[in-house]
Formats: structure tokens, C-alpha cells, sequence
DNA sequence: GCTTGACCTCAAGTTTGCTTTAGGAATTAG
DNA sequence: CTAATTCCTAAAGCAAACTTGAGGTCAAGC
């Protein structure tokens, strides 16, 4: 039947689809979290003769761009969905991932926005020692703040 | 939300102690989340003959330094160590909430520090589209990476 | 005196993002 | 061929930070 060939080609085997581990050791990421994923739609896969996993490489940008955007403090749902945008049926273009960038950047640019917003004042309450006194600016979210308050604490652990 | 209340004075009886409800409107956190706290050793309390729980003004002080820490992405077990410093045998002063506030300027400005690091280097990313992965996989399709075991982690945590 | 509404306790449920475990099947190395 | 890897699935577990629910107590208003 099958001739033998290293399976998924750890070194060799250059145009190979990648197995799950695979695709575990390049993009470090664990095999659980590859399956977790998967069920996730976040990745896809298809099957071989014996019911693995087999990936294209793209699956490693995929990874990549997932990791990024958890950084950036995107939950999962939202880089499911904007990873459904991408075309199934071709490979994504250079286009395609900067428009993921660019898209996440301006997340990540008001976050920063927030918690600088947060910092300075802090700052003007180290000043006066308050924290909390009545006219502290971080005891009363007025507007500014007030819409952030959930949103913002979920971001690095 | 009407502001009939007296049961542990709402408005006059400036020295009372507070109810669980009382500070849960003044903090506007919910009733089960003071419950939480005070399990989590974040807060205090005593018992009236009733045995509900009745506080000092300081909770909400103390809450609101909860609440600002938690924006600023501190965790609840570090938020109790924190207060843990503060005495409780006396009132806390300008200058322990002061302490406080500072120590978590210095976090905070650690976690800006780290998204503005990661904007940059999505913005140069941006320019190739390529979103980092270690080396582009668009100009790399030789797939370097292949056998070295660790993969392609480059915007460090 | 009874009905409300605020409280109480303790246990279990929720969400997010994974990891761990258990019991097998497929592949590969020697 | 056999042993060691690797992989598979489904379910359960974990951690953080709360919320919800069940069943019962306490105090006040009509």
C-alpha cells in the first residue's frame, strides 16, 4: 500500500501536509490546544488514511495570527470570526493577513489609549493620596472610564 | 433603586455602619460580589444580633482601590495582598492608599510598556503582511524552520 | 399577623481558554 | 515483528471572578 515515508516529514519531506505535532512544534503551541482549536473553528483540518490530522502550512500562520491577537486582547470568538473571513478556498494573501493587522492594531491602540488614560490618573491621585476621596477621577467613572469597566480587566493575566 | 432605606442610614446617621445592600449601591458592586470578596479576604465585616454583615466606610475605599487595581489588570490574590499590608488596626491614611496606588502605577506601566512593544512590531509587520512568524513564511517558503524543535515564537510574552 | 424585602449560607453554575486523563488505534523505528 | 511513538475521541478538570439557586431568617409596613 503506502510506500514508507517518514510520516509527516520531520526534517525531510518538504511539500508535506503537517501532522498535529507537527504543526505543535513549529508554531509552540500544544497538541491539545491544535485540537481545542479545531473545534473552536479557528483551524481546520483534514484526514488521512488512519484518522489524523493533516495540515497545510498555512495553519501556521493561522497560529501565529491567532497568538498576536490573543496578545492584543482579542477573545477567541472574535479572531474565530475574523479568521472566517479569510477565503477557505485559497491561500490567504499577504493582503488578507495585513487586513487582520491593520483591524487588530487599531484594538490594540485604544487599549493602550485606555490604560494610559487609567495611568495618568493614578497619577493625579498619587498626587493628591485619594484613590478614593469623593472628587477622585477613578471613583467616579464619569464617561470616559465608565464604558470601559469590564472590557479592560481580561487582558494580560 | 428607590432611596427609601432605613435600615442601616442611607443619609443621615453619618456615622453608621453600613449594610451589605448600603455598600453595594455606594460601590456599585453587586451584594454577592461583597459576599465574594469578604471569602476572598479582600474585605470585612462584622455581624449585627441578626448576623448581617455591617461595615465601616472604609470598604468602600477599599472597594474602589479593588476596582481600580482590577483595571489596571492586577489580579484578585494580588489586589488581598496588597490590602493584606494595609493596617487593620487603624483607619487607613492618604499614605498607605498612596503606597498602593504606586505599586500598581509601576505594574500598569509594565503592561503599557509591553502593548506599545507589541503595536511596534505589528507595525512592522504590517508593512510585509506577514505578521511575524519567526521568519515571514512569504519570503520564506523553504520552511527553515522545519527541523529545530521550537518554532516560531518571536514576539516574546 | 402577615407579607415583603433585605439578608444569610452553601453549593453549583458560567465563561474563557486550555490541559489532563482514559482507553484505544495507527505509525514508525529497530 | 515488536516496541515505542504519535494520534484519536470524549469527558472531566482547572483557574479566575463572579452569579445563580435553593431553602431559610429577620425586620418593617399595612
Amino acid at each position: 500500500m503506502t510506500t514508507k515515508m517518514p510520516r509527516s516529514g520531520s526534517l525531510s519531506a518538504t511539500k508535506q501536509a503537517l501532522s498535529v505535532g507537527d504543526v505543535a512544534r513549529r508554531s509552540g503551541v500544544a497538541v491539545s490546544t491544535l485540537h481545542f482549536y479545531e473545534t473552536k473553528g479557528l483551524i481546520q483540518s483534514w484526514r488521512n488514511a488512519g484518522n489524523q490530522r493533516r495540515y497545510t502550512r498555512d495553519v501556521l500562520r493561522r497560529v501565529a495570527v491567532i497568538k498576536i491577537a490573543q496578545r492584543t486582547g482579542v477573545p477567541l470568538t472574535e479572531i474565530r470570526e475574523a479568521l472566517a473571513a479569510l477565503p477557505d478556498s485559497r491561500t490567504p494573501t499577504a493582503a488578507d493577513w495585513r487586513r487582520l493587522s491593520q483591524r487588530w492594531r487599531v484594538a490594540l491602540d485604544t487599549r493602550i489609549a485606555h490604560l494610559t488614560q487609567l495611568r495618568d490618573q493614578l497619577d493625579g491621585c498619587i498626587g493628591c493620596g485619594c484613590l478614593s476621596l469623593s472628587q477622585c477621577p477613578l471613583r467616579n467613572p464619569g464617561d470616559v472610564l465608565g464604558g470601559d469597566g469590564e472590557g479592560a480587566q481580561r487582558l494580560e493575566r
